[in-house]
DNA sequence: CGGGTTTGACCGGCGC
DNA sequence: GCGCCGGTCAAACCCG
């Protein structure tokens, strides 16, 4: 697991270089790995028995569940935004995410954050966000299981929804990406929040902190890049599911359909104007043209790991 | 008050 | 059989 994915991964890590504001997803990978015929779990249990092949009786998922990986400029993920939008949200996927953990991972001096979906009470849908050890400014998020719910979260996506005027327009920004010379070897965040500190909006800090020391980037050049992206790039991927839409009830019918795939069409239109389920967009791409993989610059890749589809 | 993040500990799988 | 590593759970804390 070092950086497999990651090595020949995102050829265009233009992040914040000084080239200016790459447009949405610039050097945006998505590897499929493993897609078995039903990507969904309707529910914890199936999930249990979906996950259960390879994971633990205890609910403990091990490896080898169905998982896709998405390889994004740091810029895209990491940043400052409206809470809901982008906490933990790349711009490839706009669902609610919690944390539930972070840990260090062996042979990559950045840490590796646990995501949840918080959207839906039973919703398996997992994610792992971790910087690429081959590019620090990658940062590779790891999706696992799809949503068994709708894109409509009543929570961040509303929000996004209902306020795509950047509801805190203010400043979205983290103060200063704090890189204290105290933990340049790990990358582990030892901020003072630690403990509880639930208002780190920029729950990306860590990222931040090990690019800072690795890439040595200005935090700066981050913030103004990444904040462009931010909000560039949904849009952009908006317009990509107008194409995909039709192809959702093919794979995603699973997913969304099982709460309502009758009101397919109306989430449809919701989709387009949230720029909604751009992961299943770059997902489906993939089905559909089979490699062709190009959301909008999302690259969709498959890993040897994949079960050889062909 | 509710929701979310952070941290530490525990469990289980895999590799040697 | 043992050790290592990854992944998840649970408790505490903080913010909105």
């Amino acid at each position: 697991m070092d950086g497999e994915w990651s090595d020949g991964a995102v050829t265009s890590s233009p992040t914040m270089s000084g080239g200016g504001v790459q447009k949405a997803g610039e050097g945006v990978v998505v590897a499929a790995v493993d897609c078995p015929g039903s990507p969904v779990s309707p529910s914890p249990a199936a999930q249990r028995s979906a996950a259960g092949a390879a994971a633990s009786p205890s609910g403990r998922p091990r490896r080898s569940a169905q998982k896709r990986v998405v390889t994004v400029p740091l810029a895209d993920v990491s940043g400052p935004r409206p809470k809901g939008v982008g906490e933990g949200n790349t711009p490839t996927d706009s669902w609610a995410w919690r944390k539930y953990g972070q840990k260090p991972i062996k042979g990559s001096p950045f840490p590796r954050a646990y995501y949840r979906c918080s959207s839906s009470k039973g919703c398996p849908a997992r994610k792992q966000v971790e910087r690429s050890r081959a590019d620090p400014e990658t940062v590779i998020v790891t999706y696992s299981f799809e949503h068994n719910h709708s894109a409509m979260a009543p929570r961040a996506q509303n929000r996004q929804a209902a306020a795509p005027q950047k509801p805190k327009a203010p400043t979205c920004r983290p103060p200063e990406p704090v890189l204290e010379p105290e933990e340049t070897h790990h990358g582990i965040p030892a901020g003072p929040a630690a403990g509880g500190g639930a208002g780190v909006r920029d729950e990306f800090r860590w990222l931040y902190d090990v690019v800072s020391v690795t890439s040595s980037t200005s935090p700066s050049d981050i913030d103004a890049a990444d904040d462009m992206q931010l909000y560039d790039q949904p849009m952009f991927f908006g317009g990509a599911v107008v194409d995909t839409a039709a192809v959702l009830p093919d794979e995603f019918g699973d997913a969304v359909g099982g709460l309502g795939g009758e009101v397919l069409g109306e989430e449809e239109a919701m989709f387009e104007g949230l720029g909604e389920l751009p992961e299943c967009a770059m997902v489906f791409r993939r089905h559909a043209g089979d490699g062709l993989a190009m959301a909008g610059g999302v690259k969709v890749e498959q890993p040897a790991e994949s079960t050889a589809m062909t």
